[in-house]
DNA sequence: CTTAACTCGTACACTTCTGTACGAGTTAGG
DNA sequence: CCTAACTCGTACAGAAGTGTACGAGTTAAG
């Protein structure tokens, strides 16, 4: 029973009502495990305004939910590294770009905790590797251009990028940080981490 | 019900073994939060090997296991912070001497969390606020030495030292990063995160 | 040595969530 | 309009965890 499989008598077939069902089951499911790792089906199906019944119609466990809601936010993210153009100007300039992607913090929330708790590292991990891929080889370009650090692995640098975002979640949400201020202070941050360090010693470069 | 009472019958009258049946319990939590926030009272006699009774007698629910682990966690750490002798020497130094403090990074498992979800916030904070305000001078003092930027607010500095360090075992842990190399990782990270940022604005110094 | 403190295992009532079954009402789509 | 798809609520069995009660054995401490 792989996380993936919910019931498609017909793959194109679906209605109208189950699509619009399927969407607000996994918006609400997204404000759910934003709020907790371990909200319930039946949480998520009355936020949804939907049976739980229904819910199980689409998706026969939180697993299932919690794939296709990972599935779809990547996407998402995918679709803002598009439009953030990262191909185009200073490395530097396009991670700004990408970041201050309106909804993008939003969209991050508990998911990534809630995924790796549920579905583990690895399925994570697998499903995540065509956006981090893409991150990396913008950090890749920053560091050949000199704008970026190369004395610390790559996949550490991206590692702190999602660890920060998610700290600068959680200081909005307690209120210790005015929302207004969060893109400026997370790119601010970012950029001075990412910066070329003083006692540079590649480490990792090329 | 606050979590903080226990069954104390006389302050000061604990009998050997009860001691080290306590210590035993929070020793087996501190392992059980943290491999997941979420680990039952079961798991955790089992692991102290200790009956799910015993357990019982000496804490009267979860969250008083979890507040007494807190507490003496915290309390090791400032241990740690005085050993590090945070007042000698470039600011800098003092906070790599703190970091690499053998032992700290297995305390912070996934402690914090854990506490933060069952306890609140509010309460963690408050269990927290010495050991933070300790950092806020440690900050404050590499900002007046000129060594630390000061172009973002303190507690967000401390924030980002957190979040680095839990996604550094996060990456020990599910091997992305060997653990030879972690305290050099983190070291290098915060310090290339905390020296004075180019395009410096003094947003909150003094 | 005597007592109170501490320990153990088993058992029980209670709660919460899961996943499925049933039967009937509603709605989209040809 | 007619059928299949979709929906609903209720109900049920099972799993798992919580917190307490009981009774009896063990151990530290004076």
């Amino acid at each position: 029973m792989t996380p993936t499989d919910r019931p498609r008598p017909t793959p194109t077939a679906r209605r109208a009502d189950a699509e619009r069902s399927i969407n607000a089951i996994l918006d609400a499911a997204a404000v759910g495990f934003g709020r907790s790792p371990d909200t319930t089906m039946a949480e998520i199906a009355r936020a949804a305004g939907v049976g739980r019944v229904t819910l199980y119609g689409h998706f026969n466990s939180r697993e299932a939910v919690l794939d296709a809601l990972l599935e779809r936010t990547l996407a998402e993210i995918d679709s803002a590294l598009d439009a953030a153009d990262p191909e185009t100007g200073p490395a530097a300039d396009a991670l700004v770009r990408f970041l201050a992607t309106p909804w993008l913090l939003d969209r991050f929330r508990g998911l990534y905790a809630a995924a790796v708790r549920h579905l583990g590292p690895d399925h994570v991990r697998s499903r995540h590797e065509p956006v981090f891929h893409r991150l990396e080889q913008l950090i890749s370009r920053g560091q050949h251009e000199g704008s970026f650090r190369t004395d610390l692995p790559r996949p550490w640098l991206i590692t702190t990028i999602y660890a920060l975002v998610h700290a600068l979640i959680s200081e909005v949400e307690e209120g210790n940080l005015p929302s207004g201020q969060a893109v400026d202070v997370l790119t601010r941050t970012l950029l001075g981490l990412l910066a070329p360090y003083p006692g540079q010693e590649r480490s990792d470069a090329g």
